[in-house]
DNA sequence: GTGTTTATGGACTGATAGTTCCATAATGTG
DNA sequence: CACATTATGGAACTATCAGTCCATAAACAC
C-alpha cells in the first residue's frame, strides 16, 4: 500500500468542498466560475484540477454533499421533534430563515439544480431524483408518526402526503425567491397545514 | 413623423420574439447562448442587436410575451370554464402537459427566471413579481367565483388560496423537472384540491 | 542523500461568450 | 437620380470561460 506518500495536502478538502457548496448553492451552477471558486476555495487551479476533477464533478460533489446535510438535519429534526406535526409545521416555516438575515434566498441547492438543468445531464438528474427520494422518505415517517400520535387521519396515504409535502416546500421555496413577503409565505403554509387535516 | 423610411425589415419581430421565447423556456438564459438565439431566430447579430437591444433586453421581453400568454390564457380557460372549480383542477392538471410528448419538463419560464436570478437583477426581479401578480390575480377570480357556485367554502380567504395555489403549481412544476412522473404528479394535485374543501 | 510520489503555482491554450463597428444594401423622399 | 434613413452581413474585439501542462516543492522510503 501506498499511503501517506508524496507531498500532503495543503488544504482541508471538506472545508473547501462546504465553501464551494455554498457557492453553488447561492450563484447555481452556470453563474458560478471556476475564478469564483478557486477565491472561496482558496486553493490554486491546479489542486482543484486534481482533487475534485474539474468544475461538473466537484459540483456533483457539492449537491451529494448538501443532500446528505438536509436529509441528516431532518431525521435529526424528527426525533427531536415534539410530535410529527409539528415537525412538519417547522420544516415548512423553515422557508422563513432563508429570506431573514440575506439579501437573496437561496431556495433549495437540490430543486435549484433540478431547475438548472430539467434532465439535460441524466447524471445529475439522477443524482436530484435521489437526493429528492431521501426528503420524502423522511416526511413520511413524520407522517406515519403523526397518524400514529392522532395528529393526521390514519386513512390518509403516507406517500402521497409526503410527496405533497415535498412538492409544497419546493413551491414555497420558489416563491420566496421570487421576491414574496413573510405574510403570504405564512399564508400559504397555514393552508398547507390544514391539507393534513 | 419619420415613418416607413429606411431599409424594411426582413423578418417578422413577433415571429423573432416568439422564437427567443420558446429557447429561453427550454434552456434558460444562462445556457442560451446569443448564437442560439441567431440560429433559431434566423437573424443576423447585427439586426438582433439593432431590433432588441441584446440578450437581457430580448429576455425581459421573452418573460413579458410569456407572462401576457399564460395569463390570457388562464382568463379565457377561466371564462369558458364549466365552474370555478373545475377551471382551477384543470390548470393544476395542466402540469401533466408540459412532461406529456417532451423530453424535457420545461416548467414556468416565469419561475424558472425567478430561481435562476433570485433577486440580483432589480429589473428582473420586477418583472418577475408583477407577472406572478397577475397570475395569482386570475386564479383569486377563479377562487372566487368557486365560493359564489358553493364549491369552495365562503369564509376561507380567496387571496390566500390564490396565493397557495401559485405557490402548489410552481411546486409541482419543479416536481416535474426533478422527474417526478405522472403517478407522483396526481396523486400531488389530488391532495392540493381536497385543500379547497 | 537519493529516489519516488504527490501537491502547488502559474503560465498557457483553445473555445466561446456578448458586444461593437463598418461597409454595403434596400427602401421612401424630394 | 441623388439623399436621408434604416437594415443587413460579417469581421473584429475584448473578456472570460473551463481546462491542461510543466517546472518546482514537500513529504516519506530506503
Amino acid at each position: 500500500m501506498a499511503l501517506n506518500v508524496g507531498r500532503p495536502l495543503e488544504f482541508d478538502p471538506d472545508v473547501a468542498l462546504e465553501a464551494a457548496m455554498q457557492r453553488f448553492w447561492a450563484k447555481g451552477y452556470g453563474h458560478t466560475s471556476m475564478q469564483d471558486l478557486l477565491v472561496v476555495m482558496n486553493l490554486s487551479k491546479s489542486s482543484l484540477y486534481r482533487a475534485f476533477g474539474g468544475k461538473q464533478p466537484l459540483f456533483r460533489r457539492c449537491v451529494s454533499r448538501y443532500a446528505d446535510q438536509v436529509s441528516s438535519g431532518l431525521r435529526e429534526g424528527l426525533s427531536k421533534a415534539p410530535s410529527g406535526r409539528r415537525f412538519i409545521e417547522a420544516f415548512l416555516n423553515s422557508v422563513l430563515d432563508d429570506i431573514k438575515g440575506r439579501q437573496r434566498p437561496r431556495g433549495c441547492l437540490v430543486m435549484n439544480t433540478a431547475t438548472e438543468f430539467a434532465q439535460s445531464e441524466p447524471e445529475i438528474a439522477q443524482d436530484v431524483s435521489q437526493s429528492i427520494h431521501r426528503f420524502r422518505d423522511v416526511l413520511q415517517r413524520a407522517v406515519e408518526r403523526a397518524q400514529e400520535e392522532g395528529e393526521i387521519p390514519k386513512e390518509r396515504d403516507a406517500r402521497t402526503l409526503a410527496n405533497y409535502l415535498v412538492s409544497s416546500m419546493s413551491g414555497l421555496k420558489a416563491q420566496s425567491k421570487a421576491g414574496a413577503d413573510p405574510k403570504t409565505l405564512k399564508g400559504i403554509i397555514a393552508t398547507i397545514m390544514k391539507t393534513l387535516d
